[in-house]
DNA sequence: TTCGGTGGCTAAACCGATTTAGCCGTGATA
DNA sequence: TATCACGGCTAAATCGGTTTAGCCACCGAA
């Protein structure tokens, strides 16, 4: 009965509360503007859409509702918005997880033009479980997001809303690729060890689910073959390959290439230079090395990949191919939301450049060149 | 005219959709399970949601509603959900910046407990400006979040909803602040530094917009003077202090680490030891120190704070004080859903405790003590 | 005087659920 | 026989917007 409906014109009117103030009262919904008016809620909101339909509407009455927003401190409710208009203001982005370096970039350049278009993204992370990511990308639809933004994740089939995968290879309906030019970094990296004198290079292939780990390897058998470089498969390593957790957390990340760094020196086989999957195992094998008594780079050159933060405050510091993350990620944003306004994209492949950024970390293969690295370090433990 | 509507109670005929088929039909909605049943989408939704309302209903029925619910693929929509019952089952995240290792470990913490319970998480990055947090915790509170987590982000008044503020030192309605012991932590530290024989130690401030800078401090300088430590004016320097940048990203934290530690240097005044405000500005000083010519910890000792993943692995390694930053974030969000499930919780302040690690880059302090480091760098460039 | 057009606005359906009040039939009780 | 309680279910309001069809008044033209 007491229950407060229609509250009267008067715009003071709404409850007590005085406007924003988070105490008390009801939000100030379409329904009290249009009230406080005397006009009807469809015009206000026609008016607040810019709506063509209220292009007959005097500029005058469109101030008047415009004021009157502003002063009752109207906020709209974007939930009864998007129930109505299907359309949520945001999107979904999947990662394996959000811990990961990788990952944090990207998220981070994707946030600039989302949030520039007025959109909110939802992360979730599937931590390489296929399952869990089919069912993440349904429960995201089912929150009506626009769209998906994928990270460096295996996708086998078409996801049923636009989306950009990052780090993706697979052409699929609906997808767009942000992918470096893995080419031109296998390229960039093995020139430079070639022409450092490096012949027998050991390598840490990616993690099985890692999006990139199969075009980058084939890239890196092209490279090595122009270049007149072998690929040794006792010298090659998979990450992930084995005991060393499947879990893919950055910790583990380090320890696993550090696990993989004394793998290596287990083997007896003689090698000149290390290119690994990623700064982080590079950093961690590094380390192995350097524990083991060998120098960086006199005796072994270490070249990683991504260049991550702390890339270059390692020591000796990493020379390493970057990948520029970032802007991956800002790529990736203006696509979707160009997608989502309809616009469509002009390829289903959007390449970037990476590029070698040289650091302390190699250098000239040892004299005695193809020998094993000189002092050899015990096997493990 | 032709437009679908009240499907007959065949199940076979919504549409001529697949049930979770992607191409083309309308998504199922509870009405379209009602209709299959004869039954109301009142009935559907009781039975669905377990509302004790449904406790009459007969457990035969109760199964009749689920096996349509599956076979159909009924999934709700969680908008329209949300708009009736005035939740959204997802929480707002603020950060000062998602590429933050800081941030990023937190929200990976964050992210399981919200996830078990079916909860998800918008994310916002505030860049350390007040202004953008008040209109994204406004934005956010439009799209119906139900609380919010704040991490590392100073605020000055009550939210409008239930939160958590990870390393939030004021008390505030409405929140409940996760920190660790700073008195501990700087106990720790000092006492460890102590030990080995320092005296001259040279301090890094945190950055202004850091929540635990104030806190953190006052804690150093109690443990300091417990332990005879003087804290000298001129050998305390503060992050983001001047000329280097404001804007907060972990490029700039190691560049304005190195900064500071020639800056150190440059002073001409002695110390055997720093204890920075965290790792990276740790790790920027440090190899400021070594490109220096100075050694670590021969000549200085390094102490850090965080742990972050590369700590370890830095050359030296990093003896630093160990924020559990992950279950900081997983306490955090348990926290806010025991909140919103009217559970409330036992105390407005929950500490955690942080835990020193100890590594290569602390050691004694320097026979002939008290004096400057040996070889000093030239000051800078 | 009638008609058509247009400017200014609104009624009402709609989005897809949740939720409350209460209907209807039946068997037990007074 | 009237009443009640209860089991089983539903009608209808509701959340807060968006959107479409169209009303009404007024004006100029035929």
């Amino acid at each position: 009965m007491s229950k407060r409906r229609k509250p009267p014109a008067n715009p003071r009117e709404p409850g007590t509360r005085k406007r924003g103030g988070p105490a008390g009262g009801r939000r100030v919904t379409l329904k009290d503007v249009a009230a406080s008016l005397d006009l009807s809620p469809a015009t206000v909101s026609l008016v607040l859409n810019r709506s063509p339909v209220a292009d007959s509407i005097p500029s005058e009455t469109q101030e008047r509702v415009l004021a009157a927003a502003r002063a009752l401190g109207y906020r709209p409710d974007m939930v009864a918005r998007s129930l109505r208009s299907r359309r949520s203001y945001s999107v979904g982005i999947v990662v394996p997880e959000v811990s990961d370096g990788y990952a944090a970039r990207v998220l981070s350049g994707v946030e600039d033009p989302l949030m520039e278009d007025g959109y909110f993204f939802l992360v979730a992370s599937h931590r390489s479980d296929g399952e869990l990511l089919t069912r993440y990308l349904q429960l995201l639809s089912d929150r009506l997001v626009e769209g998906f933004i994928l990270v460096n994740t295996p996708l086998t089939e078409s996801p049923e809303l636009p989306s950009v995968a990052i780090a993706g290879h697979h052409p699929l309906d609906r997808v767009t690729n942000v992918v470096i030019d893995h080419q031109l970094a296998a390229e960039l990296a093995l020139s430079h060890l070639a022409e450092l004198g490096h012949e027998r290079i050991a390598f840490f292939k990616g993690h099985s689910g890692s999006a990139d780990t199969e075009v980058r390897w084939r890239a890196i058998t092209a490279a090595a073959r122009s270049h007149g470089i072998s690929l040794r498969r006792e010298l090659t390593l998979q990450l992930g390959g084995d005991a060393v957790s499947q879990r893919f957390t950055p910790e583990e990340a380090y320890q696993e290439g550090y696990a993989y760094g004394r793998r290596l020196l287990a083997l007896g086989q003689p090698f000149t230079a290390l290119f690994a999957f990623n700064d982080v195992s590079a950093i961690g094998a590094m380390r192995a090395f350097l524990d083991a008594g060998l120098s960086v780079p006199e005796d072994v050159s270490v070249v990683g990949f991504d260049d991550i933060q702390s890339a270059a405050f390692q020591n000796p510091s990493l020379t390493t191919v970057r990948q520029p993350l970032h802007e991956m990620g800002t790529t990736a944003g203006r696509i979707l939301l160009d997608q989502l306004a309809g616009r469509d994209p002009a390829d289903r492949v959007v390449t970037v450049v990476p590029e070698l950024v040289t650091r302390a970390s190699t250098g000239p293969a040892p004299a005695g060149a193809r020998r094993r690295p000189r002092r050899r370090a015990s096997a493990r433990g």
